[in-house]
DNA sequence: CAGATGTGTTTAAGGTATATACAGTTCGAG
DNA sequence: CTCGAACTGTATATACCTTAAACACATCTG
């Protein structure tokens, strides 16, 4: 994954927005793009991004790992169309009410419960260099609209829709590092550690004994939201500020 | 990297810890982990993370990739102590001010920076189960000794740290993503795609006119970083809240 | 001065992506 | 109707990656 193969973005945007013209020539094509991404998002959601290698996806198909490539060009490419396919179903957030806070904050619960859904969308989206297909710009298109009516100017929109997008990412990425187990664990062995160390690490040992780390009734996503969209709202509250 | 590899915490705390006792017999080592994770820094600073690799380090030392084996774990380790080899210099905040906004901002943008001078560190400690070296919770400690003062409980305290956190990490990300000339080529064909289909995407296409995605003279942090406080100043402010 | 212990190397196994050359299938033009 | 172009899928090969295992050698301890 070193190589950067300099991609041909043209080519890769074609892909995300199936304009590639078919060939009338030649056997059938027994696959599509959408049906590689599919099997891939499957093994994604079970396994974890890493297990998706191209020999696991074309096993799926009973064809050879080489045989994909003939419908993307890559495996970057194929992640891509992976984020694609599951930002199907752009939210329609006009059931959530007519305030601006109530939409973005509905979106914000559901692009979080779609992350927490396919876990590996974190990583996926996390690399360099992506191209945006229909979907990711209909979740983006939503966004955007929800913040409309909010009296931001556009940038101030784009402003905003980084930060909770931002948040979102953020708490699930949280969510996603929690392990029962695994937490117990580490658990353990901080205390163990701080113990010894207290002195090096004064506020984190008050603040680990006052409860600050310990299981928290309080929804982080509604918590960081209300920060947040307060915030905003103080901006728009401002004296000197146009209507 | 698919395989998991049971991983053993203690050991791994242990080095990061710097808590194994060294051995009498033998040749002298060579190498420290420290000097092996120095050296990866190097490469990862220059090439990025991908471009680390066990023979590459190995090659700077002109010793076999096996040879690393004798003093890191393994990879997922070696990474560990390069994440906490590059946070030593635990920020002193005090110079910042006396008020806790100041202070966590001040934390803020340290950890931006930190986090550009080493674009590798974002993906490295995406990573999933992570082990946290005596760096690592120095930076936290500075963290919740700047939010101490503010008059948030223990759980309160560590919820804002995670929002500024997440903040800082996204919008590094951001940055980091933000390439003059792939963005060029990326708004031609993203204004070409939405000429097509702008009936899909409305709000869009009205904000990129209203120069929504142009860029914009607000340092985004800054920005985050006042509606978060503001919002958790309103919070502090609340009518029915002990003193 | 053995023997235990550690270091570093070589070899090899089992992954990964993907370039290239080839065999076989199907359509369309002559 | 036929033949070549175009297309699909495969096999092979390259160049990486991590890391397990077996080995040779150095060094300190009893």
């Amino acid at each position: 994954m070193a190589k950067e193969k300099a991609r041909d973005l043209r080519a890769g945007i074609a892909l995300l927005w199936g304009e590639r013209d078919q060939p009338t020539r030649g056997p059938k094509p027994s696959l599509t793009p959408q049906r590689i991404a599919a099997a891939a998002v499957v093994i994604a959601d079970a396994e974890g991004l890493d297990a998706v290698s191209m020999n696991k996806v074309a096993a799926e198909f009973g064809v050879s790992a080489m045989a994909l490539y003939r419908y993307v060009p890559g495996k970057a490419e194929l992640v891509e169309l992976m984020v694609e396919s599951v930002l199907a179903g752009v939210p329609d957030l006009s059931a959530a009410g007519d305030d601006w806070r109530q939409r973005i904050t509905e979106w914000a619960r559901r692009s979080a419960a779609l992350h927490r859904a396919h876990p590996w969308l974190l990583a996926a989206t996390a690399m360099r260099r992506q191209l945006m297909g229909p979907h990711q710009l209909g979740w983006l298109d939503a966004a955007l609209a929800a913040l409309e009516p909010s009296g931001l100017s556009a940038a101030e929109q784009h402003r905003v829709f980084v930060l909770v997008a931002g948040l979102v990412r953020t708490l699930v990425q949280q969510d996603l590092d929690f392990d029962e187990e695994h937490s117990r664990e580490w658990g353990r062995l901080t205390d163990e550690l701080l113990e010894r160390h207290a002195d090096r690490f004064p506020t984190l040992t008050r603040a680990i004994a006052a409860g600050a780390f310990a299981p928290d009734p309080v929804d982080p996503l509604e918590f960081g939201l209300a920060r947040i969209l307060d915030g905003v709202q103080l901006l728009l509250d401002q004296p000197g500020r146009p209507v």
